[in-house]
Parts: C-alpha cells; structure tokens; sequence
RNA sequence: GGCUUCAUAGCUCAGUUGGUAGAGCAGAGGACUGAAAAUCCUCGUGUCAGUGGUUCGAUUCCACUUGAAGCCA
C-alpha cells in the first residue's frame, strides 16, 4: 500500500512559514499541526509570534498554545501529540501539513524516532547537576565516556546538556545512548514525507527578524512577560525561548530597554543561522524561495506533491 | 592660530625595546535523538591614516600632511 502524503514547511524563524502554510492549507483542504516548540505554550503568544485567529483564516491548528507553561515538554511527548494529530486530519480525509522551524522535532516525525516510554527523573537530574557543581564538569564526562564511549567521541567536554543525557538514560534504561539510538530508528516511517524550506537572502532575513522583533515589544511582549510570571510560578522550559528570558532580564534590570531589544535581535539572527544549518543538512528538503510570491511557491509544492 | 594626545580587523582596544600583529565583541561555518527559541564546537591578512626620511629592514623612530579629541588664546 503506498503511503500517505504529509506536506512538511519548515525553514528560519520570520521565514513566512505561517503566511504560506496558511494559504496553502486553504488551497488543498489542508490542516496544521505546528513544530514549534515555543509555540506550544499557552499565553505565550507575541513573543512566540504564535498566528492569530484572523490570520488563521479558519485553517484548524494542532499543537499551538495547548501545553501549560509551567509544564515539562519534550521532543518525546511532540512526537507522539503530532503522530495523533496527523492521523487525525488524515482519518478526516485532509491533507496535513507540518509547520514549523524547531529542527529536532520535524526530525522526530520525519525519521519516525521511537523514544521509550520513560518518565522525567526530576532527582536524578538534580543530583546531577549538585555533582557537577561539586565534582566538576570533566568528572561527569569521564563517567560517561565510561558507559558510552562511542556516544562521547562527538560530544564536547564543556556540553553539560548532552553529558549529564548520556548518564540519564543509562540511570533510566540501562541502555547506552548508542544503543537507544539505534533501536530508536528501527520502525519503518509512516507517511511519505515532502519537505519544504523556506530560504532568503541573509540580509533580508535579518531585516525581517529586526522589524518582527520591533513589532513584538509594540505588541506588549514586556506586558505579556509580566503577566505569565504572575500566572505561572515555575518554568522548566518555557522561559528559555528567546525574547522571554531577555524580558525577565530586563525587568531585573540586567538591561535597559533599548539593550534588550538589541539582544532579542541579535540572538534570533543566531537562531536563524543555526535553524538553517540544521535544515541544510537534510538533502531531501526542496528549497522555496521566500521572496517568491506564495501562489508561486504552492504551485511548486503541488507539483511535487502530484 | 598655538600646544598636547590619538589614528591598528566591521566595532572597542592591546601590542611590536625596529624583523609586516592579537584579544573581546560583531560576523561566518558546523554539530545536534526526552531542556532544542536550548546546548556545544571551529574560524582573525588587516594598504597597523597618507607621503617622505633614517635603517639591511619601519606598523614601531623622525618630519610633514590629513582627520579626531582635549587644553590655551
């Protein structure tokens, strides 16, 4: 039997992602499920520049704004909600759509990740991260490289992240991230995936990401800022995501306004690039040039799709 | 008008007791499997303001020119 189609549109943040997933939604009866893994969040909506009803134009959206900011989200759980999403749209007999610019969690989808069903360890972490503070960083590396020596050749001495991973999955499963992986990548993929990214001249990219950025603090992020630190009382994540913790910064009065927005500026132009490297990576992504007008660019996606 | 100081990478500056130079920031490239808007790795040739002089050799010393800042008139 041959697979079902699944449209993926990814590419930078201030892309015109949403602009053309929208318009094309409506061409080919089409839904959206977002990989964004900002977006996500409820009450984070400026400075995630989450689509407005209006712009949505009735297209049904999954997967935005429906997790609580003080909740722990991972790639794991995305995996599963837009699995359920896209199933969904298809039993309904519409085409969906994939949109979004967090890399790991179109991978997820795209190369059909298996992750095990294994709860957070908020203490292990701690502890973890008690014993890097008191043992140092080097200690925990050579522990690692202890349980998994393969997995540490790409991962850097200074990369606490992907260090103290290597040493929770093997206090969870017993398994080596090596292992993990592997098995990760043994179910055969589900639909047929054809993805999409969105690319601009690096100027006029940044241009874009400027002026975004300019518009998100006339929209009130600072307001936006201020009422979800007195909504929600914890963050396990929400409040990495750029412009917020910058906000946070500033009301602390790490930085003046003008210096905040500067640095809002300045670390979605990083964003943008690393987004990119990520997207380049996967040869199979078929380019759409965002100067090009959207009618243009449906037609190249609906031919590929035929 | 006179005096003083400065002029080095896109920016801020260091430095060469004369053997053509290096940091931070910015920027670029890359990695990425349960925090990913996160986390991490790699990358520095530039008429050392211009012209001339001294010298085997000047970005470094000297003179002049240009520009900037300050002080005095």
């Amino acid at each position: 039997m041959q697979k079902e189609k699944v449209i993926v549109i990814c590419g930078p943040t201030a892309s015109g992602k949403t602009a053309l997933s929208i318009e094309l939604a409506k061409e080919i009866n089409g839904e959206i499920v977002s990989a964004d893994s900002m977006q996500i969040y409820k009450d984070m909506d400026i400075g995630t520049a989450k689509p407005t009803e209006t712009e949505m134009q009735g297209i049904r959206h999954y997967l935005i704004g429906n997790v609580s900011p003080d909740t722990r989200y991972s790639v794991a759980d995305y995996k599963k909600d837009a699995k359920i999403a896209i199933s969904e749209i298809l039993k309904r007999g519409k085409t969906p759509i994939i949109v979004g610019g967090t890399g790991l969690y179109v991978d997820s989808l795209i190369y059909e990740i298996e992750y095990q069903n294994i709860e957070f360890d908020e203490k292990y972490r701690c502890e973890l991260e008690k014993r890097v503070k008191t043992e140092g960083l080097e200690a925990l590396y050579e522990e690692a490289k202890k349980i998994d020596s393969k997995a540490m050749e790409k991962i850097s001495k200074n990369d606490k992240k992907r260090i103290l991973r290597v040493l929770e999955i093997y206090h969870a499963t017993g398994k080596t991230k090596t292992e993990q992986e592997i098995q990760s990548r043994k179910k055969e993929i589900e639909y047929d995936y054809k993805v999409f990214a969105i690319y601009w001249d690096r100027e006029k990219l940044y241009e874009r990401i400027n002026k975004r950025v300019d518009i998100m603090v006339q929209q009130g992020i600072i307001d936006e800022v201020r009422s979800i630190l007195k909504k929600y009382d914890k963050f396990p994540t929400a409040m990495q995501g750029l412009g917020y913790k910058e906000v946070v910064d500033y009301l602390n009065g790490v930085y003046t306004k003008e210096e905040m927005i500067e640095k809002i500026k300045q670390e979605t132009r990083r964003y943008a690039k690393r987004q990119l490297t990520w997207f380049r990576k996967n040869t199979q992504t078929i380019w759409l040039n965002g100067e090009e007008n959207i009618q243009n660019n449906i037609k190249i996606i609906l031919e590929v799709m035929n």
